[in-house]
DNA sequence: TTGTTATCGTTGCAATTGCAACTAATGTCA
DNA sequence: TGACATTAGTTGCAATTGCAACGATAACAA
């Protein structure tokens, strides 16, 4: 009756190998400069967009809102993130990184890319861009399932 | 300098699309059931073997040992499992299913499997053929680096 | 046998997580 | 203007996680 195969099931296979892949790269940026998941999507953000509030970094980086708080706290004491508060609204803060940041990041993105690139290089061309399609499109049932989580702005397809 | 993009590295887009199929996914059978994402990964590996070690389970479901033992005894708390020590070798734990699990199994199977076709339904069967290729390559990657975390028994290809 | 190692499952604990309040500031509309 | 709803960011807290011991049992070698 249950003949239910878990290493066959889609959502399972998934989960496994993007969760050896984060770790392994979770590691890499990890042991060189202490820095987590959470922290590094916050950096990564934030060296694109210049400066940004709590909320954009939520709405784009996939982190709850408290998280990106903490996370962003604990930048800040470490030097690598400035806070300042908004002029005109004083609810808003501008978060942007600092010099040592934008450093550090910058070693950071060395490595991961060259991670990326050891992940990437056994696949084709093809292989690759269908990838991405078969993403896009596992993506899109959940866009339309009013119960599944919600997609950040930064995930959806180019334009 | 830094023109990183996160939306288009690799591991951040699996682990977002990967997280939020298991949301979805662990709100379905966690609100029918109370059951939580290791919950269904014991239950599910152990409707497979009739009965399992904690080693086992860890080795086969991804799951930390620490995890396993604490998962299974919750679950039998619940009903759902029993546990009978081993006569010849008291550090084993015989681990098996209920009626009351297989039950309460089949009924989440049900919802999974239909939740999995959902999903697999706007793939081709190219596609999806091309997809679990690709993870075997991105997987065998990790194989060969010594400092990425190895992969259970159940993940590794079928022979 | 006895001393040593290895294995099994469990427990402890610090850190992280997810979610729900909460405070403060702004916007809205009578 | 003032009452009320909204929004931004933070804080609290219970539950989960990852990792490192730990005690108990078994395997093995001298």
């Amino acid at each position: 009756m249950n003949s239910f195969d878990l290493s066959a099931f889609l959502p399972y296979r998934l989960a496994v190998l993007s969760e050896r892949i984060s770790r392994r790269l979770a590691q890499e940026y990890g042991r060189s400069h202490g820095i987590s998941l959470p922290e590094w999507r916050v950096l990564v953000h934030l060296a694109r967009c210049k400066q940004a509030s709590v909320r954009e970094i939520h709405d784009y980086a996939n982190l709850e809102k408290p998280r990106v708080s903490r996370t962003v706290a604990k930048l800040q004491k470490a030097g690598l993130v400035r806070k300042i508060a908004n002029r005109r609204d004083s609810r808003l803060v501008e978060i942007s990184l600092t010099e040592q940041g934008r450093t550090v990041l910058g070693e950071i993105v060395t490595v991961a890319t060259e991670f990326e690139s050891r992940l990437v290089q056994v696949l084709s061309n093809e292989e690759l861009a269908t990838l991405l399609g078969i993403a896009e499109k596992l993506h899109s049932v959940l866009d339309d399932d009013p119960l599944a989580p919600k997609r950040s702005s930064l995930d959806k397809p180019a334009d």
